[in-house]
DNA sequence: CCCTGATTCGC
DNA sequence: GCGAATCAGG
């Protein structure tokens, strides 16, 4: 196979849009990885995140890189590949985040009267309830856990009777948004443990249905964990860029 | 070992 | 100009 216009200019863009000199290779059949390098060079195509570094630092390596005739004005690699980013996709493994400040649920606008429309099964009906001059709303600091766990706030501890750490979880679950989810300390050997939504965040919690008997997660959400796996040849580029024309093969 | 890109050098 | 061989790092 020889260098075509066309061969060349699918190189040229393949090798600019990121793509590996293998990938490239095996795209244009007939030519060698190493080809795909050397006729990249040629075509001054050259400086991409490589893998290897060369030393510049003048610290001084001479060593094997130049055995010949060196004093060559080495072009300043200057790397600016964008690199396409490969989106992580599932990630949110059930990390707990360092710590994240939120408002504490305060226990809703506290001195307003109740005027119940229609109470059919109180009991002490009748009695209109006053709330409580409450605590003046002091915006409390809390850290959230995973699950939707709150941690005490410092100013919040019992005094510790036993030497115990600083702080302890407390499960919460105040929301009533948050009481039908799995949280944490739901989990066991027979719920899905597919994470919904992102450690740290308020409503956190996990999937909960019925696991595919053997793993760890329901059966759709094992659907999402087990995927088989291309081999890196045969994979392509997610979505690259349209090629001089995307050739059928 | 696998992968990567860089470089060399005989053709 | 070409590309296999080789090198070097991850």
């Amino acid at each position: 196979m020889s260098w075509t216009d066309e061969r060349i200019d699918t190189l040229r863009k393949m090798w600019e849009g990121g793509s590996t000199a293998s990938q490239i290779a095996e795209e244009l059949t007939g030519v060698s990885r190493n080809a795909v390098i050397g006729k990249a060079h040629r075509l001054g195509l050259q400086s991409r995140p490589s893998p290897v570094k060369p030393n510049e630092p003048g610290a001084a390596k001479p060593a094997a890189a130049a055995p010949t005739a060196a004093a060559e004005p080495v072009a300043p690699k200057a790397a600016a590949a964008p690199a396409p980013a490969p989106a992580p996709v599932v990630a949110a493994a059930p990390v707990p985040k360092p710590i994240e400040r939120v408002a504490a649920p305060t226990p809703a606008p506290a001195a307003t009267v109740e005027v119940d429309e229609d109470e059919d099964d109180d009991d002490a009906s009748d009695t209109p309830v006053v709330a409580a001059p409450a605590a003046p709303a002091a915006p409390i600091m809390r850290s959230v856990g995973p699950g939707g766990f709150l941690r005490q706030a410092p100013g919040e501890q019992q005094a510790p009777i036993t030497p115990a750490p600083p702080r302890r979880l407390v499960p919460a679950k105040p929301s009533p948004e948050m009481a039908d989810k799995t949280s944490l300390l739901d989990l066991n050997d027979k719920v899905c443990k597919w994470p919904l939504g992102h450690p740290g965040e308020p409503d956190f919690h996990f999937c909960g249905d019925k696991v595919n008997p053997g793993f760890p997660y329901c059966v759709a959400h094992c659907g999402h964990a087990y995927q088989a796996q291309l081999p890196r040849r045969d994979r392509r580029p997610p979505p690259p860029l349209p090629f001089g024309g995307a050739r059928a093969r």
